[in-house]
DNA sequence: CAGATTCTGCGACACTTGTAGCAGACGAGT
DNA sequence: ACTCGTCTGCTACAAGTGTCGCAGAATCTG
């Protein structure tokens, strides 16, 4: 499933709170994005329709429910991102955000910590 | 600068062998992609438009040349995907890589190593 | 019930992306 | 100089994305 960039925005709405009613997901939405609320009506409706999220109706009005969880979104705009740009590995992208990106000291420290957790020497 | 998966793989042959004719990169990705010459040229064009590229003329031909590195390519299109995705910072990130990605033992030695060499403890 | 409010469905439009064909210019070989 | 192959510039077009307005149906409220 891929989406774009306002659908991430939507979808993060979504994620946040479900389920929604579009005048919720747009007052979630409209401070940052400025959007329309028909615009937003627009988007979740399409989003319906590529199956990332649920539309239940209660009344007249559509209550939205994502479909795909966040992770899966994540994992599949991540191995989107792999693939394009990083040599479709996970060797590059680390390589790169040790060399050439500033992790924070703490961003480092997190990194450590669930390395020597989840995988202890 | 932002790429989109078509321009990612021509920028991807350009990076490997530049300046290059449209024909080059043309050989280089029509295998993987089915592409006609023309799609190609007109991409590179784009690109160029886009300045993502520099074109030389000599003769009649063009030679096209990456105006951005792979690096900072990749960087804005890592930013891109967290903000997008990953609320912005790399902590979330690094979380999803360790805890929700399969990453190979030798992924995770290479990160871990790294983390030793760059910053140790 | 009538008016106000709120939803939905549908249409619309511009811009980007993916994909390609074609005509005419240009340069190389004979 | 003529022909042949190559290259560019231009055009085109369908699908996807971002953005929104409007008309009419449904619902609430006095």
């Amino acid at each position: 499933m891929q989406l774009s960039e306002a659908e991430w925005k939507l979808m993060n709405a979504l994620w946040d709170e479900a389920p929604a009613s579009v005048r919720e997901v747009h007052e979630a939405v409209c401070d940052e994005t400025g959007w329309a609320y028909s615009t937003v009506k627009t988007m979740l409706t399409r989003l319906a329709e590529k199956g990332a999220v649920e539309v239940e109706m209660r009344g007249n009005a559509g209550w939205y429910t994502p479909r795909i969880s966040r992770q899966e979104a994540r994992r599949s705009a991540l191995r989107g991102l792999l693939d394009r740009a990083f040599g479709g590995t996970f060797g590059s992208l680390i390589h790169h955000l040790i060399d050439d990106e500033k992790l924070t000291k703490k961003d480092r420290e997190t990194l450590r910590e669930l390395l020597e957790k989840e995988h202890p020497r």
